[in-house]
DNA sequence: CTACACCCTACAATCGCTGTAGGTTCAAGC
DNA sequence: GCTTGAACCTACAGCGATTGTAGGGTGTAG
């Protein structure tokens, strides 16, 4: 089975350009071509593209999922690598949630009120224009 | 009070190009000048600054924080608009929360064993390679 | 053999900054 | 008044991860 890059793309459900992007990148291998020049995909290859999307999918940067890639590639590396990446990872997602949590608190206070009246009364733009959020870290 | 760009820049806990970034978007107004050209700014322009990191704190789209300014700006304009933006704000972030929850506990579950032996029998890249991760929604 | 959907490359734009290069200005100390 | 040096100026490139566009070429079904 072969596929065009359009139907990879389907298949991964990604775009095009995404693909031709990481193959740039690096990540996706430089496929067979047909006489006119274009690219013709194997199950490998759309196997591959899954572990990328699905990477993506958790956050990972691009940097990791080569580097996850390339651990795959060999089945003798230790494992040890691909645990760090996704413990780091995974600090990373419950920062990420408890600063979003915060946000959620206090978008809902700002919320609060019937959303009548002019700006001059409006908890949302009050809320902005005073109050200074403290949320350690970067996003 | 007068402010130079850098003094500006600490008391709203930014950098000066982000300040000069956001006049060049027009969130933040042209100040004065010195005779030599440098910027010199005023405790309306604190504020200003203040409100827009505020609302990127919030993860504010710099397009939304334009329209709660200019809501801001006229104290006569209905609040419904404010109230819109930031609702659609905090619809926003529960679903990243709920997508981020999804993430945390996958995983976590790739987590679980003990991060020994070889990328052959390595469950972070077993899960990448064969389960696909159904989210709905886009970040 | 003709349509037409799909493919190609190359490059610009997105968002929200951050960093760099190369030069100018301001304020303090002498 | 003069020198130093930190802070300022403009202009532009770069980041990550795509997405979109322009201007063509290719493959396949009817």
């Amino acid at each position: 089975m072969r596929y065009t890059i359009g139907e990879l793309a389907r298949a991964a459900n990604t775009r095009v350009q995404t693909i031709r992007w990481y193959e740039q990148k690096g990540l996706m291998p430089c496929p067979e071509r047909t006489q006119g020049g274009q690219r013709r995909y194997d199950e490998a290859a759309l196997r591959r593209l899954k572990f990328i999307r699905h990477g993506r999918e958790l956050g990972f940067a691009l940097a990791d999922i080569a580097a996850l890639l390339s651990l795959q590639d060999d089945p003798q590396a230790p494992c040890r690598k691909a645990h760090e990446i996704a413990e780091s990872q995974l600090a990373d997602i419950r920062g990420k949630i408890a600063r979003l949590q915060a946000l959620e608190k206090e978008l809902q206070n700002m919320l609060c009120p019937r959303p009548d009246g002019t700006s001059a009364t409006c908890k949302v733009i009050e809320v902005l224009a005073n109050h200074a959020l403290c949320l350690h870290g970067r996003h």
